[in-house]
RNA sequence: CGGGAUGUAGCGCAGCCCGGUAGCGCGCUUCGUUCGGGACGAAGAGGCCGCAGGUUCGAAUCCUGUCAUCCCGACCA
């Protein structure tokens, strides 16, 4: 590993790809757009969807898998549905190849043409309501609560690591109810879900909204969503839940009968995060010497590396190290001792900085005179000295604590600080430029306003907030009546 | 699909104008000294110079074509 990241001051973006690369999240792969995402960033997205997975079977859902091809006819049932993702689609076309002519590779057989083309999935609402039609007849089938951990592939133009690849992966929640108050209860409730998660476990504070009409799922009728803000000021969507109305069960026949027997079509919600909240999670903490990670998701939570010089310093040194790795991983802490001997501690030291392991424990000869082990936090950098003796994993326990507690703070009083109220369209364009962040306006409510606004600022509406308090003003762009402030951004 | 650039060792690059032994840094291997913040020395290994044609006694270098990648624009979780 080469030393150094670029600076976030200098270049963010070439920061967060040397950041991405370095603390061997990912790295690019043969396949444009695709990336390999290599066993210690793997290993963070194992951690986010234990504790989602944990949140959805709390509320109810179970998991089922469908099938990552779609016959081309289903996309086109649902007409904004199909509107909205038929540019990125990735088709299958044939299903064999055979050797060449020339006796050189292999090239698809053109007599082995599917007659009818299959879709990989962009998301899977048009084969899971496929088949929901017969799963559900009545009533008492009601509430059906499922998601499905999948891949799926949206042929993007331009990719970056975890933030936008042409393959992803995600989970997509589809459930359907009785009644529309149900579905929209849902819709919303998953929304707090994603929204906790981020702010417990990630660490990410996130504002819950919803999405205008220009920026909402194709085929939805409401979309809520969580947006997140990065440290270079710029906003990213996190999650997002879908009232679906009755769309999909009107678009593939799903009725069922009431009580009293009347047929009725089925409410539907889908909901999802993805790997872009590996990328969330980066940009949320992560400083000039590598990664900070949120104890709760980090791999290695406590690294324990020994210094030495002699053989018997080094055996001596062990011994202690393995006591506290015993005594740590008996309260659930995932803890490593880095007894290589193929590098040097402060080689160490740097690596786990890049790697964002929240606590170092660094134990010499020193040390185990003074009965003593030097704890180094990695969010703020501070060393201390601390008594290697039993009250130490208490000591460590409070210390992860704080550290989940501290990334959020100062994550929070960053987004408070980058939020700013505009009244007026130039001091609107002027926040967008040199402060960047969250800009608080009144807008008119019309897809023409804001579509002229993105034009000519680049910014998008991010969301209109659950909370937003009721404000009688006039929008920045038209001058007509406003009753709340949207939020403002630009996006990734 | 428009505009710009780049393909040379695992990675990052120089060499190309002006054709003549393929180089530097990092990493890798071995040995020794080191080890409390990315150690130092010595000795090594590693290349169809993106690919295909052409010019030439001779091409990484000049010409033609081609493929790929990256950056900037339109689209997006």
């Amino acid at each position: 590993m080469s030393k150094g990241l670029p600076k976030r001051s200098d270049d963010y973006s070439a920061w967060y790809n040397e950041l991405v690369k370095k603390a061997d999240l990912a790295e690019n792969s043969a396949v444009r757009g695709c990336m390999v995402i290599k066993p210690y960033g793997f290993s963070i997205w194992e951690k986010m969807q234990a504790e989602l997975d944990r949140m959805f079977k709390e509320t109810g859902h179970t998991n089922a898998y469908f099938p990552l091809f779609i016959p081309k006819s289903y996309l086109s049932r649902e007409a904004d549905h199909v509107e909205g993702f038929a540019k990125e689609c990735a088709v299958v076309t044939h299903y064999r190849l055979k050797n060449s002519a020339d006796g050189d590779g292999v090239v698809v057989d053109p007599d082995a043409k599917l007659e009818e083309e299959l879709i990989v999935r962009p998301t899977s609402e048009t084969v899971i309501w496929s088949t929901y039609k017969n799963w559900i007849q009545s009533y008492r089938d009601l509430p059906l609560l499922i998601n499905q951990w999948a891949n799926v592939v949206r042929w993007e133009m331009r990719t970056r690591l975890f933030l936008r690849t042409a393959e992803f992966l995600w989970q997509e929640g589809h459930t359907a109810h009785a009644t529309k108050q149900e579905a929209w209860d849902e819709s919303v409730q998953m929304m707090h879900v994603y929204a906790e998660f981020a702010e417990s476990f990630m660490g990410v504070p996130v504002i819950r909204g919803i999405k205008s009409e220009s920026e909402r799922f194709a085929g939805a009728e409401e979309t809520f969503c969580i947006e997140a803000l990065m440290q270079d000021g710029k906003a990213l969507q996190a999650g997002t839940s879908h009232f679906l109305g009755q769309n999909f069960a009107k678009a593939f026949d799903v009725k069922f009968a009431d009580k009293e027997g009347k047929l009725d079509l089925v409410w539907g919600t889908s909901w999802g995060v993805s790997t872009r909240l590996m990328g969330a999670l980066i940009m949320a903490h992560s400083d000039d010497e590598g990664l900070v990670l949120p104890p709760k998701l980090a791999p290695i939570q406590v690294v324990i590396v020994p210094i030495y010089r002699k053989e018997e310093e080094r055996i001596a040194v062990s011994e202690k190290a393995n006591e506290l790795v015993k005594q740590l991983r008996a309260v659930g802490l995932s803890v490593k001792f880095d007894d290589r001997d193929t590098h040097k501690p402060g080689w160490k030291f740097a690596e786990y900085e890049m790697k964002g392991v929240p606590v170092r424990l660094a134990m010499g000869p020193k040390d185990l005179e003074k009965g003593t082990v030097e704890v180094a936090r990695r969010d703020t950098k501070e060393k201390s000295f601390v008594p290697a003796d039993d009250a130490l994993t208490q000591y460590v326990l409070d210390l992860l604590d704080d550290i989940q507690k501290n990334i959020y703070d100062r994550a929070l009083k960053h987004r408070e600080e980058l939020t700013t109220p505009v009244d007026t369209y130039d001091e609107f364009k002027r926040i967008l430029d040199e402060k960047t962040g969250f800009v608080l306006a009144h807008w008119d409510g019309t897809a023409e306003t804001e579509e002229k606004i993105k034009q000519e600022t680049k910014a998008t509406i991010r969301c209109i907030p659950m909370d937003a308090p009721e404000e009688e003003g006039v929008c920045i762009y038209s001058g007509k009546p406003s009753t709340k402030r949207v939020i403002f951004a630009r996006a990734y």
